[in-house]
DNA sequence: ACCGGGATGTTCT
DNA sequence: GAACATCCCGGTG
């Protein structure tokens, strides 16, 4: 278990999103394997909340890779993004589902509606609610392991032939196949 | 199993 | 004032 290194993410979201599945999300001893993620290609993605240009709210999102950028949607959900690419580029990956590999007591505490351990990071607003991760943590640093998340390589490679799609939940920007996914696993929030 | 609708508040027009 | 990178619950088959 080692962090990734910070030139992982200093390239496009595009490229970085299916070599992070199968990688570690980790904070404070609940861990889960990324098994589904989506890229936001910045200014050129007419789905991405970079795509006017920054604002206060996507800020993150335009600095440094290897930071958390999390955003408030439906006035009750939480969701979380890797930064990917160089400063000044808006370049993000969405975390989508984890297949929970440690802390599972915590996550289940933590999301007393889940019925099964399946349900517990099956979304982008679940594993954010499973691993406590909220506005407060938009800004952190998952190299360094800032406020204890991190993202982390246990040695396990990417799939050689990840399940692609399009994107789920947007209005513009559907068109594109930017949606990853370890086929098969039953901790997506969706089949491909 | 599948489908429809409500929750709830920030962000941007 | 509308839209929103979602989730959950309660209906019906």
């Amino acid at each position: 278990m080692q962090p990734v290194d910070r030139e992982f993410f200093r390239r496009d979201s595009r490229i970085v999103a299916p070599e992070l599945l199968n990688k570690q999300l980790t904070r404070n001893g609940r861990s889960g394997r990324i098994v589904e993620v989506e890229a936001y290609a910045g200014s050129e993605d007419a789905g991405s909340h970079a795509y006017r240009g920054q604002t206060e709210r996507t800020t993150v999102m335009f600095g440094p890779p290897g930071h958390l950028y999390v955003y408030f949607i439906y006035g009750i959900h939480w969701c979380a993004n890797a930064v990917c690419g160089d400063d000044g580029h808006a370049s993000a990956i969405l975390i989508r589902a984890l297949a929970p590999t440690a802390g599972l007591e915590d996550m289940r505490r933590a999301r007393a509606k889940a019925r099964r351990d399946r349900d517990l990071c099956s979304g982008p607003a679940k594993l954010c609610q499973a691993l406590g991760i909220t506005g407060d943590d938009n800004g952190c640093d998952v190299i360094i392991g800032d406020r204890g998340i991190q993202i982390l390589d246990d040695g396990t490679p990417p799939p050689v032939e990840p399940g692609q799609g399009t994107r789920i939940g947007l209005s513009a920007g559907v068109e594109h196949p930017w949606r990853w996914v370890v086929t098969g696993d039953s901790n997506l929030s969706r089949p491909v």
